[in-house]
RNA sequence: GGGCCGUUAGCUCAGUUGGCUAGAGCACCUGCAUGACGCGCAGGGGGUCGGGGGUUCAAAUCCCUCACGGCCCA
């Protein structure tokens, strides 16, 4: 295929004393210079191998987790472009969100405050940084377009270092290529999308219970929750049947065990399961709350667990998940309590009436979840209306993954996008689709089926922060100056992007905003998800330049960690799946993490993270990568600088072999097939040819792991065994013995240069510059039928019996405490009939490599020698 | 409670559709200045393949079961 280059011998360079140091920042210069990993946007889709990667979060470093992964991505690249593929390999960076606004904060002292004014000549402080002083000062309001400009400032420093990071560690990225989630290409196509789904009914606003962060005052989504466990107590409250009801031991009053007794004013019913002998006679009566003397059902579901507490709950107006579910299942009443900032609201819910009530609720009125709690056990002692003293339980409870405050749950009016949490229909069409995707390893597609048939509401979109794409639209208001949110008004696409907040809608004036009769923009943006779950449509070109996307899409591979098959991937084929009707991508290949040595996740929250770019140095980029392809797909792998050790002395050998292998001859350093005529030569030319295959068909299954390990392997036995065989020959043979060993060391290495540039991109490429032109890594994979035509059937078994022979040999002088240069004066060796036919082709090779003058050969029934050494020399 | 993954030498891990005496690297021990490499080379010791049961001529591999660890979801 054209687009690989020449590999014509040059003039030989090679080095006296090779070294790995420093190949990383010469051969990044050369390779951009010379456009070596640049897209060819004129090759058809046919030749095209394009790839999803990952943005890296730009919110302080990446960690050697990030080296991991992406190393396998980009072995798979470098395969591929060497199959004739012209490689589509954009890099992107996620800087919008949280984790920026966050860093951002505590970077630079500030705080966003949406109602101050943008301040034109604002500097930020000029202790940024300085951990020491911020600590001693207050954090500055700003208004909220300085503190996007604060946080556009501080991604684009990270985005630098993290580009640097990524070409000292050698990713074959094109540059040129490069996006951010914040900038206005992703913007823009992140509203488009969104203006799309409205068009469909995939977009929908509406005002319902919602999991909200208080920390952050934001809504959060269902795949952004996790459990954690949390201390708590059951609360034993008492709950006052109607006149000549008894329970089903005999009391006049039901006892609920709750861990959430502050939450009793919300308290809209009762619930057990619909089997449950003691309470089946309660259901459809009416009991009264505690202290507040409010009505409420007794009713039915099953997911009340008859195992916990009492068996009986209260459904509260909003505890938890189950909560929302019975009060929608249910049809129950809303008696909201808690506000945005996760505090009880200063007017009682609606359904108290009485005084005490009233009186009891003014006690709790502006009070946190936590002290309304202690509250609400003082009244309930003073009524007696608490049963013994709280039991001290563990249990689980939901978490906004980036928090660290319980999630409550509050009424406000959001986006979501349909994700067939509430269809079945559209959820088993999201399922069907993880069918069109070959997952790597196969077993990662059952976690996504999994997550998608768990769901159980849509995609909630929208988030009440401040660095992010904003929902694009106003509002029209009324005379009374309300939205009015039927009514959105939508922009011109061909002004996109926009930020209502500071562009006026199409048929007003700037002057009419917030004004009665007037307009208003949606003031929230959305979630980080919504717009990276575009990935492919931001970088293939959708809606901008169809003859790329057309090249491009679907793409062929998205390699990404497993942690993030909910969010990401299953995201990103929802927007596919809505947009284009079809999976975004062929292949997803997914990686699994690096474990500290305790076997725990290297994150930042863990303290635990090692950083790269020290690795990179000590060891080198090559060794490190090494390491990281010894992680087979989907495994998680410890830390470990040994191999990255062992990966260093791997491409130094590689250039001292390289050395050796290039350092017969003058001239050019040509490869003759033709001239390779011995037995031991051509019989490792067809275990060659074998490697080759089983490494094609590793890469071709995205197992680089596994290419590397038998590619390492045979170059081991190459340097230990064939080149120790051969030496001499090579040396001082005849012409024709000579020339074939020559030749078949030239043709191994130009081989194994190739097999390994994937893995080793910097120390193979240093090597094929000693003596070829052109870059190694835009050279044709090697093919094992050349191979196979060179070695024609001649018996692969003839090189390892070769092996066998002389390392039986070498025991005898190692056992003997000798060099293995010490001459042998006479050696018999014995092996089966066989195996000795195949050892007579390559005979004369094993007598030259042990140092002897001749070998006598006896049948017998396994391999065995004796040898004679010549004597010490007496050191008298 | 459900799903998925794992458990093989001191450590990190290979071991493909069951089939030579279960392998590699690291670490450890012993030896070796050989025309590329001492960041090298040669050799050595070290495992009841998590436990138990089953299928089979044959099981690390297939089936059942239990235990432990991890991840995800309830």
């Amino acid at each position: 295929m054209s687009s690989h280059s020449s590999d014509s011998p040059i003039d030989p360079s090679i080095p006296e004393k090779p070294s790995i140091e420093g190949l990383e920042s010469r051969w990044d210069e050369v390779w951009e210079n010379g456009d070596v990993f640049r897209f060819d946007r004129t090759k058809s889709r046919e030749e095209i191998f394009s790839i999803d990667t990952p943005p890296p979060t730009v919110s302080g470093s990446l960690h050697v987790g990030h080296v991991f992964s992406y190393t396998h991505t980009d072995t798979i690249a470098r395969y591929q472009r060497m199959q004739g593929k012209e490689v589509f390999y954009p890099m992107g960076w996620d800087d919008n969100g949280l984790p920026t606004e966050r860093r951002v904060q505590n970077y630079f002292g500030v705080r966003c405050d949406p109602s101050l004014p943008y301040e034109e000549n604002f500097s930020p402080p000029e202790d940024a940084g300085d951990a020491k002083a911020l600590k001693k000062r207050k954090d500055i309001d700003i208004s909220r377009r300085n503190f996007v400009e604060l946080c556009h400032l501080l991604t684009q420093e990270d985005e630098k270092a993290f580009e640097s990071l990524w070409r000292h560690l050698g990713l074959s990225i094109d540059w040129s290529l490069t996006y951010a989630t914040i900038d206005d290409h992703c913007q823009s196509i992140a509203q488009l999308a969104f203006l799309e789904n409205l068009k469909r009914g995939e977009a929908y606003q509406i005002e319902a219970p919602s999991l909200w962060d208080v920390t952050f005052r934001t809504a959060v989504a269902q795949a952004e929750l996790e459990d954690r466990p949390q201390p708590g107590a059951y609360h034993n409250l008492l709950f006052h049947l109607p006149e000549g009801i008894t329970s089903h031991n005999g009391e006049i009053d039901l006892t609920i065990a709750t861990t959430r007794p502050e939450l009793l004013p919300a308290c809209v019913a009762l619930v057990a399961h619909p089997d449950d002998e003691r309470y089946k006679p309660l259901f459809g009566m009416s009991v009264t709350t505690p202290i507040f003397g409010v009505s409420v059902p007794v009713l039915a579901h099953e997911l009340a667990d008859p195992e916990k507490g009492t068996g009986i709950a209260m459904i509260c107006t909003f505890g938890d998940t189950t909560d929302v579910i019975w009060w929608r299942e249910l049809d129950l009443p809303v008696r909201a309590v808690i506000n945005r900032e996760g505090r009880f609201q200063t007017d009682s819910p609606p359904g108290i009436e009485s005084e005490e009530g009233l009186t009891a609720y003014a006690r709790l009125s502006g009070k946190t979840v936590f002290s309304a709690q202690k509250e609400i056990v003082e009244i309930l002692r003073e009524t007696g209306e608490l049963v013994g003293e709280p039991e001290p339980i563990e249990h689980p409870v939901k978490f906004f993954e980036k928090g660290d405050r319980p999630l409550e749950i509050v009424t406000s009016r959001q986006w979501y996008i349909r994700n067939g949490g509430r269809e079945a229909e559209l959820r088993q069409a999201l399922i069907d689709r993880g069918d069109e995707v070959s997952w790597h390893p196969p077993y990662m597609q059952a976690r996504y089926t999994n997550w998608v048939d768990g769901l159980n509401g849509d995609w909630l979109i929208s988030r009440q922060r401040f660095f992010g794409v904003p929902i694009p639209l106003w509002y029209k208001l009324d005379e009374q100056g309300e939205p009015i949110y039927e009514q959105p008004i939508i922009p011109d696409v061909s002004a996109l992007p926009v930020d209502p907040s500071s562009s006026t809608p199409p048929g007003f004036d700037e002057s009419q905003r917030s004004q009665p009769d007037g307009f208003t923009g949606d003031p929230d943006v959305m979630d980080t998800w919504a717009t990276s779950s575009l990935s492919p449509q931001i970088v293939c070109g959708w809606s901008t330049d169809e003859d790329l996307f057309n090249r491009t899409y679907p793409m062929d591979l998205r390699p990404q960690a497993h942690d993030i098959i909910r969010t990401w991937l299953f995201s990103t084929m929802v927007r596919s799946h809505l947009e284009e009707d079809s999976a975004p991508w062929k292949h997803a290949a997914l990686s699994g993490w690096v474990l500290d040595p305790d076997r725990k996740k290297m994150s930042k929250s863990k303290g635990n993270v090692v950083t790269p770019m020290g690795l990179l140095e000590e060891y080198g980029s090559d060794a490190v990568r090494y390491w990281s392809v010894n992680g087979r797909p989907g495994t998680d792998t410890a830390f470990d600088d040994g191999q990255m050790k062992v990966g260093r002395r791997l491409a130094i050998k590689l250039l001292n072999a390289s050395r050796f292998t290039l350092g017969f001859g003058e001239g050019p350093l040509t490869i003759d097939p033709a001239s390779i005529t011995s037995p031991l030569d051509l019989s490792l030319l067809s275990r060659l040819a074998d490697l080759v295959e089983e490494a094609t068909k590793a890469f071709d299954d995205f197992d680089y792991a596994r290419a590397i390990e038998r590619t390492e392997s045979f170059f081991w036995s190459f340097t230990d065994d064939y080149v120790e065989l051969v030496k001499v020959r090579a040396y001082e043979g005849d012409s024709e013995g000579a020339e074939s060993a020559r030749n078949t060391l030239r043709l191994t290495l130009s081989v194994l240069l190739r097999l390994f540039a994937p893995f080793l991109p910097f120390v193979t490429e240093e090597v094929w510059s000693w003596w070829k032109s052109g870059s190694v890594h835009r050279q044709q994979w090697p093919l094992s039928s050349d191979l196979r035509s060179i070695a024609q059937e001649t018996e692969s078994e003839i090189f390892v019996v070769a092996s066998d022979a002389l390392a039986e040999i070498r025991k005898s002088k190692t056992l003997a405490k000798r060099s293995l240069a010490t001459p042998v004066v006479s050696c018999s060796l014995t092996d089966t009939s066989e195996r000795l036919d195949l050892l007579r082709e390559a005979l004369e090779d094993v007598v030259l490599g042990a140092k002897a003058s001749e070998i006598m050969l006896c049948e017998g029934s396994e391999l065995s020698v004796e040898v004679e050494l010549e004597a010490v020399e007496d050191p008298d």
